[in-house]
DNA sequence: GTTGACAAACTAACTATTTCGTACATAGTG
DNA sequence: CACTATGTACGAAATAGTTAGTTTGTCAAC
């Protein structure tokens, strides 16, 4: 489960009894999860520290309070998703196809990445108070625009897509519909007796979501 | 503010020392205020007790225990929008005109019941599970679906829209675009710093999604 | 290479509050 | 007088955070 970093230093630790690495990567990645689970308020130190090899004096010991855990398993959050979004390429293909290729991916993506979903919900819950005083959120964030604009910006160009939109507008709607789909799929679910999860809605959704954005951004229309 | 029903006994009561109606909206007012600004575990009996005119013996009086509350303020959320929801009138309007003032309707709505928002924010976080046990909030949804499929026919029999789109996957692109542009404004807005909020962005994030749902159904493009 | 000092990593038990919920007593109402 | 509505005070459990002390690693000096 967890690979120590080798190459560091000559020898590669097999059994620490101190592990400070480790220990804090322990703490965070169970932190997230209860974070993600429960939200600020709902998780419980005590809970987490159970579930933690290691114990609470230790959470305190590396995150200082209650919330500076919270912020940590946040920027953990976005850093573990906007790290898989840096592996889509789409730069080779016509612009249609790359934009479809964006809208795929980041459905797929957020789909897969639900506590991460949770916790952007949990964060706005909190009019985004914790992510304010993080440069490191928005530096990851900011940068994911850059992909969508110079889709735009081609298509723009080579006469498929019209002119005069925005490329942060254009990030919302995409946004919008993948991060709903993850987001509200309880309540909706739960309200129509359909579950939105399964395959076969989620495929028409996906088609749904792709089909929106491109005929959005259309020349013709 | 509080209107006391008339008509319905002879006297409509002046001041009553006991209020049984009046106390229990009373709490039920602050509590909704309360959990939608910081949740289920977020919010406090002994806050929402200071708040009310009563008392916190009163709260567990009528609704006997803090998820009672919870679950109460929840159906009063939805009860609230839906109602308002229900003076939309789309039936004398051609299909394109139609749907393009639900969309419109839909944005301002969920822009003016940020409460509302929340609550589903937060109960999502909860997997629906409060929802789950309330026929009230499912019955009042279904009947949302109506509007819009019934729009949707007739456009598809005008010519307007291509046939083969589930309206409630429409519902629910809809719902996603409008949605989202409250409940992740914060995070929003703090990444990008742009304020997502003010006038000029709503009206153009506006405009975007009933374009975007316009274009979607279209039967040409 | 052994040692000893110092810092980093870690353990266990404890505390002060907060927070939900309740007993008990009282006042209005029909 | 029975029943509903309400005020006051209290209790038990949960919860964030701490105090005090122990073990482990590092590294320089001998």
């Amino acid at each position: 489960m967890s690979g120590p970093k080798l190459l560091r230093k000559d020898r590669p630790p097999p059994k620490r009894p101190q592990d400070p690495d480790g220990t804090r990567r322990d703490i965070l990645e169970t932190a997230s999860r209860e974070f993600a689970m429960n939200g600020l308020s709902g998780a419980r130190i005590d809970e987490i520290a159970a579930r933690t090899k290691s114990s609470k004096r230790m959470i305190y010991y590396y995150f200082g309070d209650k919330e500076g855990l919270y912020l940590a398993a946040l920027e953990n959050a976005y850093r573990t998703v906007r790290d898989g979004e840096a592996k889509l390429e789409t730069d080779g293909l016509p612009p249609p196809q790359a934009l479809r290729k964006l809208v795929e991916f980041t459905f797929d993506h957020h789909h897969e990445h639900e506590d991460f979903i949770r916790m952007v919900m949990i964060e706005n819950i909190h009019h985004g108070q914790y992510l304010e005083g993080s440069d490191v959120i928005r530096r990851l964030n900011v940068t994911a625009i850059d992909n969508i604009a110079s889709i735009y910006r081609r298509g723009v160009e080579s006469g498929d897509f019209r002119a005069g939109l925005d490329p942060l507008e254009l990030h919302w709607q995409v946004s919008a519909l993948c991060f709903f789909n993850v987001s509200n799929r309880a309540t909706f679910s739960k309200i129509f007796s359909r579950d939105m999860g399964d395959v076969e809605h989620q495929s028409r959704l996906r088609k749904n979501a792709v089909e929106m954005v491109l005929r959005f951004v259309s020349a013709q229309g």
